[in-house]
DNA sequence: CCAATTTCAGCTAAACTGACATCC
DNA sequence: CGGATGTCAGTTGAGCTGAAATTG
């Protein structure tokens, strides 16, 4: 791809680029290295980070949409990754846990995203890495994000 | 959005929200004051830096499919900002080229785009967004962009 | 005959909308 | 009753696939 420069120096558009081609490197890892895909892995990770919760909070906290954290919940129940029980302070709510094979599912996933990591960020030094991480992070916090 | 630290700490997870919102922000913008998608405003801006090109020649700068582009240049010829002709020395191609409607119209994009740029990059100082945008054209060549 | 360009019809993955049942 | 949670059906937009027509 040969960009011309209106579109090269525009950075929204770079980074635009730059991030659909790393999720979608990311997104084939892990499916091919432990069947997850991305929104699976996300809420795994959520719910080793912040402990159980309910559906709603989880996909809150992941900006995905609650009627896909059903389906997305289907699959990981399936699959006995996570587990669910009513609250019992308000039945309206679920509790969502990490089972021990979701524990260690969570864990090879890490291992295929930091790899995958590794390999897009590699023509970065580790100092420009940190820089990278630290200026997103603003923008992402800074935007609404 | 309370992305737990395993997605925070997560460079492409956070590069990629923030590269869609962008791209959302500026498609926005773009459609509000100009009528213009993203797509149609790239290959505007194709058209202005690398002259007239053929269809699939643009379509493969920017990324676009070719069956895409046939919808694209749709819209832009019906409004008039782009031409076409059948390129005389390999009747397969079109010549595509700008009109001078299309021109003004990419004037007004431009500035549309710029402006959104600034906002959205608003919390880092002019050197971090020097420095940004380095790091993610880096990532861009490097990485099969 | 094979390859390139444009075109079309249709598919897929992803995010979102609107309605509903259940429960506070 | 209003408001929140989870569920379901269906829509939308974006990107891609596969095949055809035309030309080299």
């Amino acid at each position: 791809m040969e960009l011309p420069p209106t579109l090269l120096e525009t950075t929204t558009f770079v980074l635009h680029k730059v991030g659909v081609a790393g999720r979608r490197a990311v997104a084939a890892r892990l499916a091919a290295e432990t069947g997850l895909s991305l929104w699976e892995f996300a809420v795994l990770a959520t719910l080793a980070d912040t402990g159980p919760a309910a559906q709603r909070e989880v996909g809150g906290r992941l900006g995905a949409d609650p009627s896909d954290m059903v389906r997305i919940m289907d699959g990981l129940l399936r699959e006995g990754l996570a587990a669910r029980e009513r609250d019992p302070a308000d039945r309206r709510r679920y509790r969502v846990t990490l089972t021990p094979s979701g524990r260690r599912r969570l864990a090879r996933a890490r291992a295929a995203v930091a790899e995958t990591e590794r390999e897009r960020l590699a023509p970065l030094s580790p100092d420009e890495r940190a820089q990278l991480h630290g200026l997103v992070a603003r923008l992402f916090h800074g935007a609404g994000g």
